[in-house]
DNA sequence: CTCAGTGTTCAGTG
DNA sequence: TCACTGAACACTGA
């Protein structure tokens, strides 16, 4: 479940349990896939009986800085999560399936338990996760190149004009570019350019002023209004674009009722709004 | 049984 | 370097 507010509500999550804590135990699977080739020993090694002394997160990237190195960094894929024993997770997920409360969870990759009792652990079914070891948090030297955290690194409208000269993507492709804002998945982009009520199979070259302001405010204000209802779907306004794309049939329709079409951009599926963006 | 899916990466082309 | 495509990865749930 991870876009950017996913992965924020899954860093307070882990910051509120671990930090200030030591690790006690882990619990780590033999998944090479997931742990990029290592093994449970390396993991567990590097991790007990280190404190966490911070949870931080840039993009869908969470890593922990440890009070000694290496680090832990966990980008969830198409299906990780975080779960803190004891502590309601995101219960919804787009489609409005349910998550069980059996602990410890299904699908379970890695496993903390702290000096206080209490317990953290992350999720991945389809094992497009990853949990890798580095050296340095990646508050400088980047795991990947990553662009600005339209969370917390979002750039002045002028900044942002100068991000996008020169450039000629088309829209769609832009934002889902991590290397230009990171964080930025298939719905939040879909969401983003229906508010801002533009094409988005347009190329960004052909933006006039009015369009780029309008693009920069949604991006802007579509990430901080579902991280502030803690990425819960079933708080996000009623106007969104996102209640009404799942369904998909031939017949979907927006808020206002106007049809949703339905193409595929950059290899993703888009979902968009001819009535709404021109 | 088939297929889409909140994602990333890499090879290859222009 | 940029822009873009296609394939690969892996597996659940409809």
């Amino acid at each position: 479940m991870p876009e950017l507010p996913e992965a924020e509500f899954g860093r307070r999550m882990a910051a509120e349990a671990a930090v200030g804590r030591q690790i006690v135990a882990v619990r780590c699977q033999p998944d090479p896939i997931v742990f990029c080739g290592r093994a449970p020993e390396d993991i567990e090694r590097a991790l007990l009986q280190r404190t966490v002394v911070a949870a931080c997160r840039r993009g869908k990237y969470i890593w922990f800085e440890l009070d000694r190195g290496p680090h832990p960094v966990f980008h969830f894929g198409m299906t990780g999560a975080f779960r803190v024993r004891g502590v309601d997770p995101l219960k919804l997920a787009s489609h409005g399936k349910q998550v069980d409360d059996a602990w410890p969870p299904r699908f379970e990759k890695i496993g903390m338990a702290f000096d206080d009792g209490g317990e953290l652990v992350m999720t991945n079914a389809r094992r497009l996760g990853r949990i890798r070891l580095v050296e340095r948090p990646l508050s400088e030297p980047p795991l990947v190149d990553l662009g600005f955290d339209p969370l917390t690194d979002m750039p002045s409208l002028p900044a942002f004009r100068g991000l996008v000269a020169g450039r000629t993507a088309v829209l769609k492709s832009l934002l889902l570019d991590q290397r230009f804002s990171a964080g930025v998945g298939n719905w939040i982009a879909d969401e983003v350019l229906y508010q801002a009520g533009i094409d988005p199979r347009r190329r960004v070259s052909s933006l006039d002023t009015g369009e780029l302001k309008r693009l920069h405010a949604r991006l802007r204000g579509v990430v901080r209004q579902a991280v502030a209802v803690d990425a819960r779907k079933d708080r996000f306004p009623r106007s969104w674009l996102f209640h009404y794309r799942w369904g998909k049939g031939a017949d979907a329709r927006d808020h206002g009722g106007s049809p949703i079409e339905f193409v595929e951009i950059g290899g993703r599926t888009t979902a968009w709004v001819p009535a709404r963006q021109r």
